[in-house]
DNA sequence: TACAATTTTCAATAATTACTGAAAATACAA
DNA sequence: TTGTATTTTCAGTAATTATTGAAAATTGTA
């Protein structure tokens, strides 16, 4: 790997949590670069920087990008493709926010929603699909939040996350506005 | 697999997403299958079920009590540990999010504060720093503003996610709250 | 068009992770 | 204690996932 020692400290812990975040190693690897970067790299600097394969480069990237956490962007007289993330950490925060319900919320929700439209054969399954409803209704509650709160502009959002202490006061003021339906 | 047909569908489901959060197969239907069972069951009564090896589920449910997602009890007069999964889908929610937050966030906000400690050797390394310093600005304040919503009751928490379309303007009074630092 | 540069695909294989059966350990009862 | 029920461990194997090199496809240029 041919990266300075702070760099590479962070390039091989992204590594190493890949796994737990859901990409593999060097897909991890391939984004915490790019992340620090200063400018776009192309495929072979990757491979260069990195020590993989060109083909792993190849299909890291089509991973990266279908996750929408790097863009491919050209430069002047230059045919080869680049890769940059995108600037705004809340922006990335966002994004990944969106996918991984897309990928991890939204299939359970429409399993949910199906089993909870059979009727049950017994007992057994009566008892099951209640207990399906309950997580049913926490996960559609949960989600449609998430929804709202994903709307809000970076700034909107960073103002309610810095209020930390004041919350409990909001929700004071929340119950207020939840009494008052035609608000 | 020795299910009705309602609940196999939710198990085999389990099953399948559990690779995407973080936990292997059949950890994944272990977990399922004591959702929605009326009652607390034992190892065999889980292999019986599933199908899967004694020692499989023996494995799964230290898994599954590392999560703190199952707890073991025990039955009058019968020597066997019975696994049962808190009733509750808020407590579960919140202790989900508790264990993702202490294995997914906090070993990168490690790294990252420690990386910001190193004086960066060159201009490459300080971009990349200023970079990691982004990064780890965000993680913590959403890691904080986590802590706060986390330590809400169950009821305040349904509250705030009902709110739905009026988180704008409880926005409108937080910023009001901000602006008020000795309220 | 023909050529060169570049990217993608994919079959082979390497590496990792999951699962099992058998043996060992543990916990309890007589 | 000794014996029995129960759980855990772990080495071997199966299954899955990751990585590579080589070939094919694509893209742009002369």
């Amino acid at each position: 790997m041919n990266l300075s020692p702070l760099n590479e400290r962070f390039v091989l812990h992204f590594g190493e949590m890949g796994s737990r975040w859901g990409v593999n190693r060097t897909v991890g690897q391939i984004y915490a670069l790019l992340f620090i970067s200063p400018k776009p790299l192309n495929a072979d600097e990757i491979v260069e920087q990195l020590g993989m394969s060109r083909s792993n480069v190849s299909m890291g990237m089509k991973e990266l990008q279908s996750w929408r956490l790097v863009k491919m962007v050209h430069l002047a007289g230059d045919r080869r493709d680049y890769f940059e993330t995108p600037k705004d950490v809340w922006e990335i925060f966002r994004t990944l926010a969106e996918e991984k319900r897309r990928r991890e919320i939204e299939p359970t929700l429409s399993l949910l929603r199906d089993a909870l439209l059979d009727t049950p054969a017994n007992e057994n399954e009566r008892h099951a699909q209640a207990r399906m409803r309950e997580m049913h209704d926490l996960v559609e509650l949960a989600s449609g939040w998430f929804d709202e709160v994903h709307r809000l502009s970076p700034e909107t959002l960073e103002n309610l996350m810095k209020l930390g202490a004041k919350v409990q006061k909001v929700l004071g003021f929340a119950d207020k506005l939840r009494g008052n339906k035609d608000d």
